[in-house]
DNA sequence: CGGACGCCACTGGTCCGACCACTCCCCTCG
DNA sequence: CGAGGGGAGTGGTCGGACCAGTGGCGTCCG
């Protein structure tokens, strides 16, 4: 008494829609446990193989996670969850698309910006303060680049938008920073980093949001300048290495 | 004589990080046909039900593309390729983060009709106006979506930033906008939809990139602000059906 | 009586071997 | 020389076995 109907695609992409429409239709809810999988596989009518996998496509995509032992869960289903997968595009994009991925960030970092500079709260505003002076506090590459991406992220919280905060977690993340940074340690890198932090602060502070989305932009859009012209002069050559 | 050190994890993510790790170090190029699943699996000293998971995880995110009776290939690893899977997140996001989403496309929209307007051709204009015109010269609402999506895929397109396109292509997906479309058709949609489309269009030809962004911006907000009035006031109260 | 302990049923993780379905190339035949 | 057919090889599916954690239930000790 199975439904045998849709023969299309392959048995575990059905498997993998029939789970998705599931959650979207409100039949699976966020954080609750699926039936087992040799459960899931004979209601399905396929075998535990095939169902396997589907559990592992979405597992791959953060819809839902697996824990030894207990069960197979539907994530939250947060903003975080889903765009995990987004920091791989970043990851293995090739050299070129490197300049498109900043561009994308300059837009979003900088209308998080304006956003963080309507909304921010004194508390929040303090935080950001915090790690600005604790970048300058100390010399360990590793401790300043933590600072970094921590200011950037109470900005973008700030912000109000999860999916946003998300978006520029995965384009900022520790990977994708250091195949930008590459080889720019030697210049006054950390210099101006301190003083478009501190540009972007200070519109932040002033309540400003066009100052801050300007601030922003610079700030990012100073890294995305530097990639490009480097892109254009490969003069080290160390591309495609292949056989 | 294999590698047997790593043992974080399951072996399938193991297996899963050293396909990604091929690719990231160009060992494995776009395009490019992997050993067969037999192979890779004896190679890593796997079997071939995990390496097979292993594959579909890295499948599911466009990294991985199988072909059946031919074998596996990499993706080329365009945007497209990789963020097809940031449509799944829209489509399965729940409706609080609808906003957010929507938040997103706006900033996403106005950025690349700014840009737009600065670089598109002649050709891809006109082709842009077709769509526009097109649009009223039919009564088909399957149609009219189809040149509305158009529309704006052709705006993205002439940014000439690939990885924003296909983030818009994914926020702009038919079942996206059909959620949020969804009991909005009796109002006089089509005809302010057609006057934003309109505006667009006039910045574009004016080659005005701040027209163009606050005409994008205005567009997508519209439909921002009804679907967040509407939220708010969950009169119908069709939300959450749970057992 | 209360709580810590340990057992064990159950869950996901891994492996194996077999067979099916499809592709593509090479060889044969007209 | 071309079209056709066959077969080796590929991914797709299946079933079953066993391993490895989890968690609850019952026991037993203090």
């Amino acid at each position: 008494m199975e439904e045998t109907a849709p023969r299309k695609g392959t048995v575990t992409q059905r498997a993998i829609e029939r789970i998705k429409a599931m959650i979207a239709e409100g039949l699976l809810e966020p954080g609750q446990r699926l039936p087992t999988e040799r459960d899931l596989a004979a209601r399905l009518g396929i075998s535990r193989s095939s169902m396997r996998e589907a559990i592992r496509a979405l597992t791959a995509l953060g819809v839902l996670e697996a824990r030894h032992g207990s069960g197979v869960y539907v994530t939250r289903l947060r903003a975080g969850d889903l765009l995990e997968t987004f920091g791989v595009v970043a990851g293995l994009s090739p050299g070129p698309r490197l300049a498109e991925l900043l561009e994308v960030r300059r837009v979003l970092e900088s209308a998080a910006a304006a956003l963080a500079a309507a909304r921010i709260t004194p508390e929040r505003l303090a935080e950001v303060e915090r790690h600005l002076t604790a970048m300058d506090a100390t010399d360990d590459p590793e401790e300043i680049l933590a600072h970094d991406l921590a200011f950037h992220r109470e900005i973008a919280a700030a912000a109000g938008n999860e999916t946003m905060a998300a978006l520029l977690e995965s384009l900022s993340s520790r990977t994708f920073r250091a195949r930008v940074r590459r080889g720019r340690q030697e210049e006054d890198a950390f210099a101006r980093t301190r003083r478009e932090h501190a540009a972007i602060h200070r519109a932040l502070a002033a309540r400003d949001p066009e100052a801050a989305r300007a601030a922003a932009a610079a700030h990012v859009g100073g890294v995305e300048q530097w990639l490009r012209d480097r892109l254009e002069v490969p003069s080290g050559a160390t591309e495609t290495f292949h056989s």
